[in-house]
DNA sequence: CGTATGACGAGCC
DNA sequence: AGGCTCGCCATAC
């Protein structure tokens, strides 16, 4: 049973990630720390950016819903995905300000509201 | 094998 | 607000 967390191996890590991230719902966001938390990986969230990274285009699963702590896009200087993820949060509701930063307290993700 | 480098984060100044 | 250090750990060289 309990396997011991700091120890998955990187591919079961990765299938942890993307299960926890294609939780997240529409219109909502959670933070690449939060989303480790969540995978059972505490303070791995440099994992959570990696395994992302690692999707396929039609992976499905909603990568551009996770944003750093400080509520704003994570750079990837040079690749177009980082505008892109900001589209994509402003089509499904999320708002950005003048900065480009997403209030959590009000687009935060909580699972606990959301089970399932 | 040693170093450097990240889609990160918390703490400190 | 902005910068720095350290923890984290898979990868690349």
């Amino acid at each position: 049973m309990s396997p011991r967390q700091a120890g998955v191996s990187a591919d079961e890590a990765f299938r942890r990630i993307h299960r926890v991230v294609s939780a997240i719902p529409e219109g909502r966001v959670a933070t690449y720390g939060q989303v480790a938390l969540l995978a059972g990986l505490p303070r791995r969230a440099r994992l959570v950016g990696r395994a992302l990274a690692a999707l396929d285009d039609d992976s499905g699963v909603p990568w551009h819903r996770v944003i750093n702590a400080q509520g704003r896009i994570s750079s990837r200087d040079g690749s177009p995905y980082e505008h892109f993820q900001r589209l994509l949060l402003e089509e499904e509701g999320v708002e950005l300000d003048e900065s480009g930063r997403i209030d959590l307290d009000r687009f935060g993700w909580d699972p606990d509201e959301t089970p399932g």
